[in-house]
DNA sequence: TTTGTCTTCAACCATTTAGTTGAACAAGCC
DNA sequence: GGCTTGTTCAACTAAATGGTTGAAGACAAA
């Protein structure tokens, strides 16, 4: 996997344990223990999905004595959520303008939308 | 890698050659050969890519002639955002809660963190 | 029909991943 | 000190992933 951070939060989240957890956790903080409860895999197996989830940055660990409770990050998903939103926009405003063009070829004549361009992307 | 919609789409979007092709196929659709000319791997490798990407619901694909243009479908985002924001919003809220529980707890008169800037507890 | 272009399929290889078990480490409890 | 609890490390396995090359399918052009 690439190891960009954009990369690592989403191949953190495209497993749904690990989704799962996030769920658990943003309902509050919750030891390895505790997140390991519900789930029929071992503590081991627990234990590195939170690591994946630390290494994106979306969860982070304290010391409790022997406890490591885990802490929902949330600003990791504002990168998550730019990221989306830049493409979504764009490919609703292309759809707009396509949609515009249509229109135009239809056969009304507003002069209003001469160019249809597909520049080269960014 | 699970079945789900929703772990294909991060799945899908955790390589960033594929988020690389999202972001040019949100300025305009594309054929296969024409996604792969940026890149250096073989013309197959971005097949699967597209692949990859059509199969989580982010691309579809037309016919024209040999051709087979990809064209991005936007609506998958909203899957991601809805269930991004959902938790993003829980935890920001119990970041808040617990502010206020703190600034109790202070037994005094200011509600806020010095670096919660936003958001005054009422 | 033959040839060339665009794309996908199939088989294979190297690397990564999610799981396992067993051992080790660290801190509280007796 | 010696036990118990909570967590991680190490080594291993099976499956998935991203890449390769070669062949085949589908269509256009000649």
């Amino acid at each position: 996997m690439a190891d960009d951070q954009l990369s690592r939060v989403f191949a953190a989240l495209a497993d749904p344990t690990r989704r799962d957890m996030v769920a658990r956790l943003a309902a509050g903080d919750a030891t390895v223990g505790e997140l390991a409860d519900p789930y029929d895999v071992s503590i081991q197996a627990v234990s590195k999905h939170i690591k994946v989830l630390a290494e994106a940055g979306l969860v982070s660990q304290t010391k409790d004595a022997q406890r490591r409770p885990c802490h929902l990050e949330a600003e990791v998903f504002e990168l998550m959520t730019k990221w989306i939103e830049r493409y979504r926009q764009q490919a609703q405003e292309r759809y707009e303008r396509l949609d515009a063009v249509l229109a135009q070829m239809r056969g009304d004549e507003q002069p209003n939308h001469p160019h249809l361009q597909q520049g080269a992307a960014s």
